[in-house]
DNA sequence: GAAAGCATATGATCCAGATCATAAGCTATC
DNA sequence: GATAGCTTATGATCTGGATCATATGCTTTC
């Protein structure tokens, strides 16, 4: 189950967590300990505004892995959330960095899944540049955004749920999507 | 010069490069050979949108490092230019590869860069997400962003420069920013 | 020192998206 | 099966930022 890099871990590095939807794996500002893999179901990286809104930074689905800086901050940056019930392999930060120093074949897969990130949030924030929401939606689309609720959509692509649905309905009638049933559309 | 890590790496796998206002250093799909390191002068990663629109990824400045992701990755993703007469380090893409299996001191030092990295990018995934304008730049010069013109600060943060200098004077009419000079702003 | 090019402003207008309001459908729970 | 809570959906209104226009100041260059 646990992809390429981490199979160079001891046995003992893991723990497999069994997720309810609605669990809080973590908190903004909490000591760091480790960092996690998804197993199944879909974790949320979010961080609350001081307005009290919630701003959608990630959402890992299976086989998808976050909190990776976390091996080399003292704290969590933000909250990692189950919106929907799996498990989830947390990887225990100590082990990660100990096999950083004795197997160059972990240190250069591990690196390579930061690299990824990196290149993940770049396009991210290329995607948040587009003014107008059909073309940036269109993009989310097409980018393999959309694999939850539109409302997880909106939050994720910074838009107004309305909007979404506005500009989603403004696609179907350009013929650049179709509405496939309530809540689902694909690219046409 | 070179900062922690790359002192694992052997002395061939570094080139200085003097660069002048406009230079090219790589552009998006090339073949990627190396990541840089700013030694002097600034050095803005850009995309260019199909509508012909200009976006800043990133903007490296002294001692900053770019491009690390590149080292995993078979083209440029975006476009490398010179905004300010400087020098640069290029680094080999293949001694970076070979160091990472030899010392794990300088493959942990690299990963915590990209670490760093990924943090940044979240932060500034944030930070895009403020909808009110004058908080944007507000936040964003809090964390120092605004180092050279309004312009520049304006497609960073994905707003037009009218805009930019309209909510820079209701910041100063606020209190919250003194205007010092044309183009100068600081916090108050 | 004239001309070109860019950053700095600021005013006027317009519109896309935020916000507010409303309602219906689906799910879970007691 | 009633209630609560959520997503979906759409209409009405309002506003903040984009866009367009104009002008001035600073640098660079020939």
């Amino acid at each position: 189950m646990l992809s390429d890099p981490f199979s160079h871990l001891p046995p003992t590095a893991c723990r497999t967590i069994d997720t309810q939807k609605g669990d809080v794996l973590f908190r903004q500002d909490q000591t760091t300990s480790g960092l996690y893999l998804v197993v199944s179901g879909y974790v949320t990286l979010q961080r609350t505004g001081l307005g009290g809104d919630i701003l959608t930074l990630h959402r890992a689905a299976s086989g998808g892995l976050f909190a990776e800086a976390s091996v080399f901050s003292a704290t969590y940056h933000c909250d990692a959330i189950c919106t929907e019930a799996g498990s989830v392999v947390k990887i225990a930060k100590a082990d990660v960095l100990a096999t950083m120093q004795s197997s160059p074949a972990f240190s250069q897969g591990f690196t390579r899944l930061l690299a990824v990130q990196v290149q993940q949030y770049r396009a991210h924030i290329e995607l948040l540049a587009i003014p107008s929401a059909k073309e940036r939606i269109l993009v989310a689309v097409q980018a393999g955004y959309f694999d939850a609720t539109v409302t997880e959509l909106a939050t994720r692509i910074n838009l107004s749920h309305e909007a979404c649905y506005r500009a989603l309905r403004g696609l179907c009638n350009d013929g650049h999507m179709v509405r496939v049933g309530r809540g689902k559309y694909t690219l046409s």
